[in-house]
DNA sequence: CGCTTTATTGAGGGCGGTCAAAGAGCGTGG
DNA sequence: CCACGCTCTTTGACCGCCCTCAATAAAGCG
C-alpha cells in the first residue's frame, strides 16, 4: 500500500492527479496491448470478471445495461484518453461496447500492479469520478425535462472537447438510451435547440455552440 | 464484542468485507461522537468540505440535490448501520438531511486515520458500493415505468430489512423524489401493488410482501 | 379533540412515446 | 459519376403515462 496516498487533499489536486495519471498513462502504454474493436463489438460483458483496465486510444465506448424486454440504458460514454473498466467492483454491472470502430489499450490489472503502478490509487480516483458522473446522471434522469437533458448532454460534450466544433461519436439512438428518451424526442430537441439559436449543426454528428449562456441555462445544472 | 450495527452489503465478497468493516465499525464507535439530528435537519450541505465520516445509529438519512426552481432529486437513503459522507470526493455533491429524528455517529476522517484505521480501504469499498447503487438508480430512472420503480424501491427495502414486516422511514414525497415521480403517482402505484396482492400495508409506513416473485417480476431487475 | 401535516383518490391536461413515412447520409458497384 | 440499397435521422399525427390541480381522508401531535 502506497504511503504516497493521501485521503483528503484540501487543495485542488488537479496538478497532482494529472501528474499521477501521466505516469500511469505511460505505464499503461508500456504494459498494455492495443486492440481494435469494430462498431457495436463487445469489449466486456455484464457479470464478467473485472481484472482488466482499458483506455480509449481512438474511437468511443459505451457501457450498457438491458432489461429483459430490450429496454436499454447507457451508463456512460468514454472518449479518447478515458480509462474505463476499473470502476464497477469485482464484476461488471454494465457491459461495454465500441460505439464505432475503436482502438483500445487493454491492460491486465495484475500486470500493472506488479509493474509498480499505484493501481489502488488509480482505481480509487477513477471510481470516484464515475460516482460523481453517475450522481449527475441520476439528477438528469430523475428531474430534468427532455429539453434540459439534451442541453446537458451537449454541454457535457462541450466541456470535454474544448474546441469550437464538436463531434458526436455516437448516433441518436445511443444519445436517447443515455438520456432515458426515445430517438424521436432527441431529434426533436436537437432541432429545437438549433432553431432557438443555441447550437448549430454543420453535419448530423457535428455541431458548434452559438449561445453558451443559453445552453447553460437550459442545462439547469442545479 | 457486540456487533450491534452490521454493515449492509449485497456484494459478492461479503465475508471479507464485513470482517474489515467489523473492525472499522468498532473503531468508529470509539473514535466518533453520537449526535442527534431533528427531522429535515441538515447533516452536511452541498459543496461543503468532506472530512467527516457518518454512520446512522438510529433513524434515516437522505442525500438530496435541488435544481434552481425547486425540483428535488434524492440520491440515496441511509438506514441504521449505514456509513455515508465518505463517498463523494473532496466536496459533497449532494447535501445530507435527516429523514426523521435520527442519531448519527460523526467521526473525523483524520482522527480515524491516526487511530490506525485502513481508511483508504473503507473509503474505496464505500465508494464502490455507492457507485453500484447509483448505476442501478440510473437504470431505474432512465428505463423503468412508475409501476416498476415503486416495485424496485420496495424490493430494495425488503433486501435490506430481511424481516417479515418492513418499515418505511421516509414519507411519500421522499420516495417520489428518489424515484423521479410525483407523490400522487407513488401513492397510486402503492395502491395498485396492494390491490394486486403483491404487498400489503398494515400502516401507511409499514408493509409486508404477499407475493415476492410477483414483486421481483415487476421490479424488472434486468 | 382540533389543528396541521401527510396521504389518497379523482378529473383533466401535457410532455414525451408510439407509429408511420419521408428525407438524408453513405458505402458499394455499375 | 451516378444509381442503388441500406441505415440513420427527421418530421408529422396521434396516443398514453404520468403530472397537475383539486378535494377528501387519514395520521400525527399538541
Amino acid at each position: 500500500m502506497s504511503l504516497a496516498y493521501e485521503f483528503r487533499t484540501n487543495a485542488p489536486s488537479a496538478a497532482i492527479m494529472s501528474a499521477n495519471i501521466g505516469d500511469i498513462g505511460d505505464l499503461l502504454r508500456r504494459t498494455g496491448v492495443p486492440m481494435n474493436f469494430g462498431k457495436d463489438e463487445e469489449v466486456y460483458g455484464q457479470d464478467e470478471e473485472a481484472d482488466l483496465v482499458y483506455r480509449v486510444i481512438d474511437g468511443a465506448v459505451r457501457t450498457t445495461r438491458v432489461l429483459s424486454d430490450g429496454r436499454r440504458q447507457i451508463g456512460d460514454f468514454y472518449l479518447k484518453g478515458d480509462i474505463f473498466g476499473l470502476e464497477t467492483g469485482p464484476r461488471h454491472r454494465f457491459s461495454a461496447e465500441a460505439v464505432r470502430n475503436s482502438q483500445i489499450l487493454v491492460v491486465k490489472a495484475s500486470a500493472l500492479k506488479s509493474a509498480g503502478a499505484d493501481l489502488e490509487r488509480l482505481d480509487h480516483m477513477t471510481t470516484r469520478r464515475e460516482l460523481d458522473r453517475a450522481l449527475e446522471h441520476v439528477l438528469l434522469l430523475g428531474r430534468k425535462t427532455a429539453h434540459e437533458r439534451v442541453a446537458s448532454f451537449l454541454l457535457d460534450l462541450v466541456h470535454k472537447a474544448k474546441a469550437p466544433i464538436i463531434d458526436l461519436p455516437m448516433g441518436r439512438q445511443d444519445i436517447a438510451d443515455y438520456l432515458g428518451l426515445t430517438i424521436e424526442t432527441v431529434s426533436r430537441m436537437l432541432s429545437l435547440l438549433q432553431s432557438n439559436r443555441i447550437v448549430s449543426f454543420c453535419a448530423t454528428r457535428q455541431f458548434r455552440v452559438i449561445n453558451l449562456d443559453g445552453l447553460m441555462d437550459l442545462a439547469e445544472q442545479g
